[in-house]
DNA sequence: TTCCAGGGGTAGA
DNA sequence: TCTACCCATGGA
């Protein structure tokens, strides 16, 4: 069966869904052939399915098409809660409009953004989200697609139709396979933080989905995910900008090779005034350092 | 072997 | 608040 949703323009999706590295995570993957974003997916009743979601154009609209494999019906509940995981991990509901606006008098910027990008990949969950960037600090990342994949393909459910298609793990099943994670999951000294995290929300019933639609400010945002064990600096602002937060940037490698490439031929600047490269950019500063490196 | 990768926790100042 | 040191893992 297939679900529809309607995007206003400007909407990109194939790209859209491309700019951020999380399109290279599992249960996630980009299909060439089909310029389809497939994800398995494990839904509130248990069931696994696989889904398939591809862009339309058309003259008002562009129309997002969901394929959903599964074994038997979708009830009305389950229709609805692929949408509205569909919708959060594509960002759907963000207004842009005011970012574009700021594009607009930056040529370069806007020559990116015109078709309708910006709204970077995410996933269902904080928890998945939080579990991946702690995967991406102090690593490569090839070696983070490697830790993510295991994570995956040991702990979550498989799909019935291929059970080669794993969907992410609950924090029960993280927790339920602790005994995996020296030997068969391999996080290093990450194992730690994520079976903690996995605790906490199980057993001690820490609600970090609750934070998605909080509405907190940015700077008790932060403070909230500093809580978590592993998330320093810059794993708070890669969580903040995918709860849309634009208005950080953690300086890291990556930020400060761009920035002194670009902007400091020659001398060494501090990370003060690496980040101050960005500041005329507002609550969009992440968004505009995002598009000037892509 | 040694270094280090889109860091973070901790102890000690 | 800042610094030094440690942390598993695997590729270069």
């Amino acid at each position: 069966m297939n679900l529809q949703l309607q995007v206003a323009r400007p909407y990109d999706f194939a790209r859209s869904v491309r700019d951020y590295g999380w399109i290279a995570l599992a249960p996630v993957r980009w299909l060439d052939e089909l310029n389809a974003l497939r994800r398995v997916e494990r839904l509130d009743t248990g069931k696994v399915v696989v889904l398939h979601v591809t862009g339309h154009e058309a003259a008002e609209a562009v129309t997002l098409r969901i394929d959903v494999q599964t074994n038997g019906k979708l009830t009305r509940r389950e229709q609805e809660e692929i949408r509205r995981k569909v919708r959060w991990m594509l960002k759907l509901d963000e207004d842009l409009s005011e970012f574009y606006q700021a594009c607009a008098s930056d040529a370069a910027l806007w020559e990116k953004l015109k078709t309708g990008r910006g709204r970077l990949l995410r996933s269902p969950t904080l928890f998945e989200d939080v579990v991946k960037t702690i995967c991406t600090t102090n690593t490569t990342w090839s070696q983070t697609k490697g830790m993510v994949e295991r994570i995956v393909r040991f702990l979550g459910d498989p799909f019935p139709g291929d059970p080669e298609l794993h969907a992410f793990p609950t924090p029960e099943q993280i927790l339920a396979g602790e005994a995996l994670f020296k030997d068969k999951i391999r996080l290093g000294y990450r194992n730690d933080y994520v079976l903690q995290l996995a605790r906490e929300v199980v057993e001690k019933g820490r609600d970090l989905e609750a934070l998605k639609t909080s509405g907190l400010p940015a700077a008790e945002m932060r403070r909230e995910l500093k809580r978590i064990k592993g998330i320093g600096d810059y794993a708070a602002s890669t969580l903040l900008m995918s709860l849309g937060y634009y208005d950080s940037i953690a300086v890291d490698t990556e930020v400060r090779a761009l920035v002194v490439k670009k902007y400091f031929n020659g001398h060494k600047p501090t990370d003060k005034e690496i980040a101050a490269v960005y500041d005329h950019w507002g609550k969009w500063k992440y968004l505009a350092y995002w598009f000037d490196s892509a």
